[in-house]
RNA sequence: GACCCCGUAGCUCAGUUGGAUAGAGCGGCGGUUUCCUAAACCGCAGGCCACAGGUUCGAUUCCUGUCGGGGUCACCA
């Protein structure tokens, strides 16, 4: 396994600490923190030890900082604090070449997850009905998700599990006859149209909800005709969908659905009815468990003898676990279906599969304050559409400037405006709710997706300027304190990626570039007050070679981290 | 009513798992471009970390309670 440069240096203040105190370094390893910058990069706190040693805490710090001793870090007591600094030399050297040699895998770690594999369910859904702007959530951050546990080594099996069977497709039917168009069967607006008359209607008038439902029971009887009708509809929304993943740049490895286990209920709820065993209740079918008071019971089949989405979660955990033989098994899927969750996975453990506590709900807040003044979900094509229309606007501005040149201004603003939706999202911790706001989502200013697309295109045209990335640089001479500060944001990618991987948290990876391209920019920035802190500094070819490297690190780290969250990274904008 | 999230600057959100002076963006005010991309950078203003207890050397962070917001609570998914 491949040891990051922060990591090594954290384990040995450990050891050093551990080995000085007498206790076992994996002891002190959590409590090594990192330091406020002014005092260093590595700290720990000797309150703990004051009561065993019976000393003041500054007299234990004093005492330690004086016996320690490992190469590459300066140790210092700072009142009650040890505090390790990483000097010039080896460490500025040991980073950027970390990031160089590591290129767009830099973060990743191949070994880490090397033989073990995830399932991520994630996107997923409802056919015929439209994809709203708040699929966003579960569609990046599973994305995100699959993408930094490849980085990590992990075999990913991506499922887009489409909720394509259940009451709602009778609904189409029944509306299509009533509202469709045959000749538009293919037209996915159009079925989107139908399925909000007839979901509307249904609400309103019981025998047409019912009629509905029969639709469905013929689906689940297998009546060929339905399900020829059925089927069209399913292809028809699956290729509307595709078009919009691919704007995305999405793909999954496995585009499937519900219907899939059409035909395969009753072999679950028999295996069920073994272990734990069912029951009927108030003329549904139940598993049978002591549930909690006020929780309801997990239902198999209605009292109408279709089934229900629990019974086909059940049978999909189980093909999916005969299928890859998962190490872990996520469904990225919002909030509001926890308890769903809960109890699908608690069946599984009674059902005493031993793979059942490897599931894992991934859930997401919602977005508020979605909806158009019409009371319809925004799409999430028009916020698309809608971004790219004002992304184009300074393109061209910048291209009649001068300022950037490019071939294809259009897919430029494509991947702008990509990168300003994707990153808006994936910057909220993913258990907060949080508010749509059209300002906010289309803004290109300030901590955004095009600010971390800017500082990378800004690094790629100074290194160009430069006459490329140097072979070879003394790290030595890379003192400035903005520098330094750069550094230590470059330092940290691999540590954020591991994180963003167990907790499943891609806004880790997304706030640490933000800190990156700040500092970044910050550095950049000195120049055009003082030119001989400019990165193609004139008359001093050794400095600008490695202020050249340096920018190659960051850019190294920019791309990287972008290229994890899905986000595109333009050479020019 | 029960259970699950959440409450931090005017607004939108972070806060490295209990440590040093609580941060950022937007908005406001004031600056920076004959000079590597101003989609940038710098400065100023703005805080009872909802409230009250508790645990601790130390609490925005952990526990309890109260108030406030959102969600879920069997035949939709």
């Amino acid at each position: 396994m491949s040891t990051s440069v922060y990591s090594r240096y954290r384990a040995a203040f450990a050891q050093a600490l551990a080995n000085a105190l007498g206790v076992p370094a994996a002891d002190i390893e959590a409590q090594v923190k990192p330091a406020e910058p002014a005092h260093g990069d590595l700290s720990f706190a000797t309150f703990p030890l004051a009561k065993a040693q019976k000393k003041a805490p500054p007299a234990i710090a004093a005492g330690l900082a004086q016996s320690l001793s490992v190469p590459g870090l300066e140790i210092k007591a700072v009142g009650p604090y040890v505090n390790a600094r990483f000097p010039t030399l080896p460490f500025t050297a040991e980073v950027i070449d970390a990031a160089r040699s590591a290129g767009i895998r830099y973060g990743g770690d191949e070994d880490a997850g090397r033989g073990k594999t995830v399932a991520i369910d994630y996107s997923s859904p409802n056919i015929a009905k439209p994809i709203g702007f708040h699929h966003i959530r579960t569609t990046f951050l599973g994305h995100c998700i699959a993408n930094i546990y490849r980085a990590l080594g992990w075999r990913v099996e991506g499922i887009n599990y489409l909720g394509d069977w259940g009451k709602q497709f009778g609904l189409v039917a029944v509306g299509f006859q009533e509202y469709g168009d045959p000749a538009r069967i293919d037209d996915m607006g159009h079925l989107v149209e139908v399925y909000v008359k007839a979901n509307k209607r249904a609400e309103a008038e019981p025998e047409f909800d019912e009629k509905a439902r029969a639709f469905f029971r013929r689906m689940e009887a297998g009546d060929a005709e339905a399900l020829k009708l059925w089927n069209q509809f399913r292809d028809t929304s699956i290729k509307g969908f595709k078009k919009i993943y691919a704007r995305m740049g999405i793909e999954f490895e496995h585009i499937e659905g519900e219907s899939r286990y059409q035909g395969k209920m009753d072999a679950v709820i028999d295996q069920i009815a073994k272990k734990p065993g069912v029951k009927e209740s108030q003329g549904a079918l139940i598993v049978d468990l002591t549930y909690a008071e006020n929780e309801p019971p997990i239902l198999l089949k209605k009292n109408d003898g279709s089934t229900l989405y629990a019974t086909r979660d059940l049978a999909a955990a189980q093909d999916r676990y005969e299928r890859f033989q998962f190490d872990k098994s996520l469904y990225v899927v919002a909030q509001d279906q926890a308890l769903h969750f809960r109890q699908v996975f608690r069946a599984l453990k009674e059902m005493d599969l031993p793979w059942a506590d490897r599931t894992v709900h991934v859930a997401f807040g919602r977005i508020h304050g979605m909806s158009t003044r019409k009371g319809q979900v925004v799409q999430l094509n028009d916020v698309l559409d809608e971004a790219r229309e004002r992304v184009s606007v300074k393109v061209r501005e910048n291209v009649e400037a001068g300022r950037i040149q490019t071939d294809d201004a259009d897919a430029l603003s494509e991947q702008i405006a990509l990168g300003a939706i994707a990153f808006g999202d994936l910057k909220h911790k993913r258990a907060s709710d949080y508010t749509f706001d059209w300002d906010e989502v289309l803004s290109f200013e300030g901590h955004t997706g095009p600010y971390l697309q800017y500082a990378h295109a800004r690094a790629v045209n100074v290194l160009r300027k430069g006459g490329g990335a140097p072979a070879s640089y003394d790290a030595a001479l890379l003192t400035l304190p903005e520098e330094q500060a750069l550094l230590r944001e470059i330092m940290r990618l691999p540590e954020v990626v591991r994180d963003a991987a167990e907790q499943y948290e891609p806004s880790l990876v997304a706030r640490l570039l933000l800190d990156v391209a700040s500092a970044l920019s910050r550095y950049y920035t000195l120049g055009n007050q003082e030119r001989d802190k400019r990165i193609n500094v004139e008359g001093n070819d050794a400095l600008r070679s490695a202020r050249l490297a340096l920018i190659d690190a960051a850019r190294v780290t920019l791309a990287a981290g972008l290229t994890l969250l899905g986000i595109p990274t333009p050479d020019n904008m």
